[in-house]
DNA sequence: ATGTATGCAAAACATTTGCACCTGG
DNA sequence: CCAGGTGCAAATGTTTTGCATACAT
């Protein structure tokens, strides 16, 4: 049996749960679209509705298994939740996305929200620009990567 | 006259262009959406369409007269780009944001994307949480403020 | 069995675009 | 006058929802 993750997150194992955190486990970049999944999906011949994967995301992210994304293109993606915490650097040019965890900043963050008299209960920390990468500069947003 | 800083960005003095932007400066909260913008408008009495309100905040954008930003909802709001840099708290509770800057995490940031080969365009450090002020738990995020 | 999950199609949004008309310089 | 700006309506792309059916427990 595989579904232990999705029960002890209190969802009933359903086949396209399990196929998608498959996905989402699974090879390529970490940082997935709905769409991108739902691409996936087709590819393996599965029989599941653009709806549902939409559907079990959100599931998924109340459930703390996943988080949700917003950068600057405003399309939504989506980042299996293992390890611990980190930030992003996201290339403008090419897509591709890098995390990074620096102590110091995590600190100053708890300490500004003391200071504003936030209670923080999350954060989120983007870097843009562009990696020059030698499979960079040359290709547009289309290929999205690790 | 009055429209010395969209002639300085290069844009042509039009009317809709000068009410958008006297909204933008006007009071109320800084961070606002287009929806928001539009309706601001409306209010004023001032006949411009919704789509006329998203070219304009785009060439703000592109003259760098305003910064878009993206939230945790996925809908973009704008704010006028007068004084430095700045990052952003926003209470999930109410919808308030504030603004900070902490120039530790500003060096650490350069630093950062310097050891990971990036060039850095721009970032965005949010901070979500709860402003514990006496007029925002009850409300809803229907209220949004500065 | 039975309540929940799914698929499909349609709706709801935020944002963009095509096109005929209007306006600023 | 004329390039560029605008309004309106229609198109787009993403995400959500309604409802009848299928499935996990």
């Amino acid at each position: 049996m595989e579904g232990k993750d999705l029960r002890k997150a209190g969802l009933k194992v359903t086949l396209p749960r399990l196929k998608i955190l498959e996905i989402l486990e699974g090879g390529g970049m970490r940082h997935k679209s709905a769409e991108d999944i739902y691409k996936a999906l087709l590819d393996s011949n599965e029989d599941i509705g653009l709806a549902t994967v939409y559907r079990v995301l959100t599931q998924f992210e109340a459930a703390g298994l996943v988080t949700r994304h917003h950068f600057e293109n405003g399309m939504a993606v989506f980042e299996l939740n293992e390890g611990e915490h980190h930030d992003h650097l996201v290339c403008m040019e090419c897509g591709r996305i890098e995390e990074f965890v620096d102590q110091e900043i995590e600190e100053r963050q708890l300490r500004i929200a003391a200071e504003h008299g936030f209670e923080i209960h999350d954060h989120s920390m983007i870097i843009y620009g562009r990696c020059n990468r030698p499979d960079c500069i040359s290709r547009a947003t289309s290929a999205r990567r690790t």
